[in-house]
DNA sequence: CTAGGGTTAG
């Protein structure tokens, strides 16, 4: 840096020339050289053309990407004294100081105190509310301006577009396209992006991907709003498909952005492999690591189910924020690493991580998945103690902890004190009660969530459905099943077609279940098959299960739960030879079944213990306790089903 | 010669 600005200021300064000289000041000023610009601002003290507006307006500027709001304050007193503090270059560079080492009250304030506003002035402004994530804000400030009669330009209508996408109100979107299509704005590539950022924020990358293909400007920006667009709304293939097409094409290269948007492409489609070759790229290349890229890149791990590396990542940071935390635990929750999610959980309380909403989101997802409801409660009351309690994100987190947690109750009252329900509070609720058997419940809410006039997304559907097939509600799911595609326009997802297949199976219609299967998109993956296969169990029909299971095998020799189904339901018939044989295939094919394993935490100390295990020091207690308990159970008419563990001799309660 | 667009957690 000072090598460098010591070439710049030797080579290029002819001092006999003072308007160079200002050149020179504004040029430094640019690159953020505040001292070495004030330097040769004395030198031109003697000149008259010293008070000039643009070089202390410049000074500003240069404070404000410094982030020193302080030097800019002194400033701004010395502009004062010399009276040239009316001049519009110099007010707009004050604002924009404040934007960018203020909070936004305090723009607002300086805002207000400017007496003349130029369009430059009102964008400022507008865009600053729509950075502070209040586009309503924006919105009445542009009606101000309107009145005014300030006319927008580029600057003003992308940074509106933005709030259009942030607040998934797409047809004043629209609206605001036909206003930039009549003011020929079009082929302006920062239109072009915030464009392509507001459809795909609306939930419509088809539009995005519209006004991509009409535009034959297209920078790097262009290229990666596309992206972002693909995966805000789970297209990730397509994404990735984008970035490959992407890195063929000439005159446009991917930046770090780009890169961030390609790997978590990755990690959402688990693509270890490309996700690791990006990796590398990252480092071959010698990109800037930012905390931002860093984090996907551990979410991508996390998501792939690479843990250690994951890790590694984390450890070699030197600067993590809330979300390098979350994603690290989210990593350690979605592979069953209960332990050490849960001393990862305490270490970010010991050291203040996570305090916003999404991380309390975050965190809160961990608690249900860990069935922790002390720490969950905990969370609830920072909660309650940090934001107003309201805020969506935290809310519908809350519900699904407390209802994975078994307490429906208490998920019903954050529902009904929850102001602001959006889909995701809906359907947060929805699956609370399909998951503890209120079917009923479940689909009463359904009703209600339309009656209400928000449309069932996916994820509606998959709890709606869920529920009908836990309380036994054959009609109503079938109908569900039925209107999701010819009502509501949305395709049946595997998890759709397992509810189902479920649903029918428990009702003992295994054929239909199987017809299901095999007209659906699915019919070749071995998951939906198992539950089939679990059904079969449950009825014991020896002919369809030998069918699926060969099917399955066909499909996905290494699944493990095809061997677990089929000896079950060999065990429940009592072919015992069966059984052996099954045993046999799994043992030459190198198949182990995961074994089932559970924690608890006692006193701040994690204990935890896997199926079969042995190795606690109070073993003796805790089976005997088990026993007691397994006692007292069968005296109130408590009758395990012990059809899928008969066959296991090494069954543990024996052992104890 | 001010101001502006895209990335992470659900």
């Amino acid at each position: 840096m000072r090598s460098l600005f010591h070439r710049h200021y030797t080579t290029s300064i002819n001092t006999s020339d003072p308007n160079s000289l200002v050149l020179e000041i504004i040029d430094l000023c640019k690159s953020g050289f505040l001292s070495q610009s004030l330097k040769l601002l004395r030198s031109l003290n003697p000149l008259k053309i010293a008070k000039k507006p643009i070089i202390y307006a410049s000074l500003l500027q240069a404070c404000a990407k410094n982030l020193s709001l302080r030097q800019g304050n002194a400033l701004h007193s010395h502009i004062i004294k010399l009276g040239i503090d009316s001049d519009r270059y110099i007010s707009n560079s004050l604002l924009a100081l404040h934007f960018k080492c203020s909070e936004i009250s305090e723009t607002r304030r300086v805002f207000d105190f400017l007496a003349l506003k130029d369009v430059v002035t009102w964008t400022s402004m507008i865009s600053s509310y729509v950075r502070a994530n209040e586009p309503k804000r924006a919105f009445e400030l542009y009606s101000e301006m309107e009145e005014q009669g300030v006319e927008p330009n580029e600057y003003t209508l992308s940074s509106l577009i933005k709030a259009c996408g942030e607040m998934g109100n797409l047809e004043r979107g629209k609206l605001f396209h036909e206003m930039v299509s009549e003011k020929g704005f079009e082929s302006n590539c920062v239109i072009t992006s915030a464009l392509i950022d507001m459809y795909g924020k609306c939930s419509s990358f088809e539009e995005a991907r519209k006004v991509f293909d009409e535009r034959e400007q297209r920078d790097t920006i262009c290229w990666t709003s596309l992206m972002a667009s693909y995966t805000q709304n789970n297209q990730f293939k397509e994404a990735l498909e984008l970035f490959m097409l992407m890195q063929r094409s000439p005159n446009v290269k991917p930046d770090g952005f780009t890169f961030g948007t390609a790997i978590a492409a990755c990690g959402n489609l688990g693509l270890i492999k490309q996700g690791k070759q990006i990796h590398s790229k990252f480092i071959i290349i010698g990109y800037e690591m930012n905390v931002v890229i860093l984090s996907s890149i551990i979410d991508m791990y996390g998501k792939c189910g690479f843990m250690d590396f994951a890790h590694k990542v984390f450890d070699d940071m030197n600067f993590r924020n809330s979300v390098t935390w979350c994603a690290l635990l989210n990593g350690y929750c979605q592979n069953g690493y209960g332990e050490e999610a849960l001393a990862l959980f305490r270490r970010m309380q010991n050291e203040g991580m996570g305090g916003d909403s999404y991380g309390l989101g975050t965190v809160l997802r961990a608690c249900s998945s860990l069935s922790a409801l002390r720490q969950g409660k905990e969370v609830h009351a920072r909660f309650l103690r940090i934001e107003g309690c309201d805020n969506v994100v935290v809310e519908s987190a809350l519900i699904d902890m407390y209802s994975e947690c078994g307490c429906i109750r208490e998920a019903k009252l954050i529902f009904d004190e929850t102001k602001h329900k959006n889909i995701v509070v809906w359907n947060a609720m929805i699956c609370g009660f399909a998951q503890n058997g209120k079917g009923k419940e479940a689909l009463g809410l359904f009703d209600e969530m339309i009656n209400s006039g928000i449309s069932p997304d996916y994820v509606t559907f998959i709890g709606a459905l869920f529920g009908c097939g836990h309380s036994g509600l054959l009609e109503g799911g079938r109908h569900l099943f039925h209107s999701m595609t010819e009502k509501h326009g949305i395709d049946h997802g595997l998890e759709h077609c397992a509810c189902m297949v479920d649903l029918l199976g428990r009702a003992g219609l295994l054929e239909e279940a199987e017809d299901l299967i095999e007209r659906s998109n699915f019919k070749d993956d071995a998951s939906l098959w198992a539950v089939l296969l679990g059904a079969c169990t449950s009825y014991s029909n020896l002919r369809i299960s030998e069918r699926v299971a060969k099917r399955m095998i066909e499909l996905d020799p290494k699944y493990h739960l095809t061997y677990v189904l089929l000896s079950n339901v060999y065990a429940a018939f009592g072919r015992w030879g069966e059984v052996s044989v099954v045993r046999n295939w799994m043992k030459e094919r190198g198949i182990k079944k995961m074994p089932g394993r559970s924690w608890i935490e006692v006193k701040n100390k994690v204990h935890s213990f896997l199926a079969y295990d042995d190795s606690h020091p109070l073993k003796d207690t805790i089976y005997t306790e088990i026993r007691r308990l397994d006692v007292e159970m069968r005296e109130v008419g408590y009758v395990p089903n012990m059809t899928h563990v008969i066959h296991s001799e090494e069954w543990c309660w024996k052992k104890g």
